[in-house]
Parts: structure tokens; sequence; C-alpha cells
DNA sequence: GATTCGGTGGACAATATGCTCAATCTTCGC
DNA sequence: GCGAAGATTGAGCATATTGTCCACCGAATC
């Protein structure tokens, strides 16, 4: 869908100070509360806002280790079962299928390089994946985001 | 930090239903108001906790490519210059520093195939870079998620 | 010219919030 | 064991916010 300048301000706002209610954001945008509650409710049905958070920093809790780890998988069964089975482990944070010499990508976290390696050993040991090659993120100059984004999607 | 069972609870109720406050978190987890405060304002001084979205789907703005581009670059003025022309491009979602046979690894989104090649295009341009490889995610059968991870650390 | 759509501004009851307090319960060091 | 510190509880209060109505307006559409 299409959003406006409006409507990217408001999810810039809520971005920059999300505990603050559709009252304030009225106020803060200097449009009227049905406004942004209608706003903000035709965004979450078209699927633009999928949540609310709370945005948790797995860095925080211990896993400071983070790396994306490509599989080359053994095709005959496909990817669906190997994809299920690697959403059972905890430390995998996302999974793609992709394009290009691997064929899937995962991103997971560790606790340290060497608790890294029993995550690894955790996904190699899934049935239908014949190889892992893995990086390491050794920093993030640019963390997730996607307010930029917005802000080039609604002028 | 650490968190405990009832953190891991918290933080699996508000991400279900984030829209409801801290009271009727207090009454769906029988504990009283206040510990619930407590413990909200503790995981967010700890850094545990680092927003509350809204969490934006660049596919329902019409992003429907994602991609991850490895970059390698000339070593001479370092990756933070670099890192910093890449946070202008509003499709860049994200940059990491890797270990490996790349330098950095980027998340990008563009509308299209033809779309992403316009990205790519403004990323090579980045002083300092000197290549790019792509992989384009097809699927994405375990979208980016942290709560299994919650849970994991909470008990 | 009529209709539709999005926005406005106001009202209302119901509810949630921020804040404080004293009392109890746990946990930990000693 | 025992005291102290910290966490949790339940309560109260004034204020702010929410959800939900409604009538009205302007612009775009047909």
């Amino acid at each position: 869908m299409t959003i406006d300048h409006l409507d990217a301000r408001l999810v810039a706002l809520l971005a920059a100070e999300p505990r603050i209610g559709v009252l304030e954001c009225s106020r803060r945008l200097n449009v009227a509360r049905g406004t942004v509650q209608a706003r903000l409710d035709r965004m979450a049905a078209k699927g633009v806002i999928t949540g609310y958070g709370p945005d948790i920093d797995p860095a925080a809790l211990g896993f400071d280790v983070t790396a994306f780890v490509t599989l080359h998988i053994r095709q005959v069964a496909g990817h669906v079962p190997v994809a299920d089975q690697l959403a059972l482990v905890p430390e995998v944070l996302e999974v793609h299928t992709i394009t290009g010499g691997g064929d899937m990508l995962c991103r997971v976290v560790a606790r340290s390089n060497a608790d890294l390696q029993r995550v690894i050993d955790l996904i190699v040991d899934v049935q239908g994946v014949v190889r892992t090659e893995s990086v390491i993120a050794l920093d993030t100059p640019v963390p997730y985001r996607t307010l930029p984004l917005v802000r080039a999607a609604g002028g």
C-alpha cells in the first residue's frame, strides 16, 4: 500500500517515543485524535504495522555473538522440514531461503564463540543439512532500522 | 543481565498483545501492578528492552525484495566512512562488519529485482566499496523473532 | 448537484496512569 | 540462625487517556 507524509511522521514519532499514546500523537502532529487512530488502524489492517514490540536486545541478555550461517541442504525433502527444525532452536533468530551458492541463510546468536559452536552443531544436526558456512558479525555500524524506508515511502 | 521466569512471561505477553497496558499485564500474570512496572523499568534500564516498535513490514510498503549484500572494501580508510555512507541509503536496513571472505554484510530491500539493481548500484558507488556479492531472499520461513530466546534465557 | 470519504472537534463514561505509602515476603551475607 | 536490603504487595488518589459516539465540513468523484 502507499502511505503519505502524515503516516510517515506518525510512525517516526511512535518509533522515537513509543510510550506516548494516541492523544499525545495527535497533539504533536497537530491533527485530531480520531485521525491518528484511523491512520494507525489502517496501517495495522494493511499489514504495514505488524506489531508494537517490545524490542529485545539479545546482547543485553548475554548473547553477545551474532553470526550468519549459510546452509547447504539435501534437496530431496525440500527446505520446509529443515526450516521447521531450525525454528526449534531458540538461538536461530531468522531463516531465509536464498539464491546463489547456498540454500538457506540464518541469523543466529550465541553467548560466546564457544557457544556459537554448540549452536552451529545443533544446526548441522538438523536432518537434511549437509554443510554450513558461518560468518561472525564483529560490529553492527547500522542496526536494523526501517525509519528511513518509511520516510522514503511516505515523503 | 539475567532475567527470570516472570520477566520472560511478561515479555512474551507484551509481544503477543502489545496494546495492553501495565495494569492488564499485572492481571494476566497475577502480580501487582507495581511489580510489572518495576520489571519493565528494570529491563528498559538494562537495555534488554530497547523500544516498543511500531514494527514495520517493508513488504507491505511495496518493498517485496529482500537481499543480503556482501561488501568487499578498500581497507585503507577503514569501514566507518563506508558504513556512514551506507546509512544514507534508506533501502539499507542494517549493516554488519564480518569475518570471512567479505568485509561487510548488509540487508537491503527493494521494490523489484530491477529496483534492487538500482540499490546495489548505490552501494557500489559508495567510496571504498570495491565489489559486492548479493543473494536474494526468496522466502522467509522463520521471520525475525526473539521470543524463543527470551524463553530460553528466562526459564 | 449529490455522494462519498477523510478529517475535525466535542462529548461521555470507563479505565489506566503516575505516584506514594506501609506492610510483608525473600534472599543474601555474616 | 539472624539482621538488613531488596522485592513484592495492596491500597489510595488526582489526573490523563481510552473507546466510542455524534454532527459538521471540505475535497474529490461521479
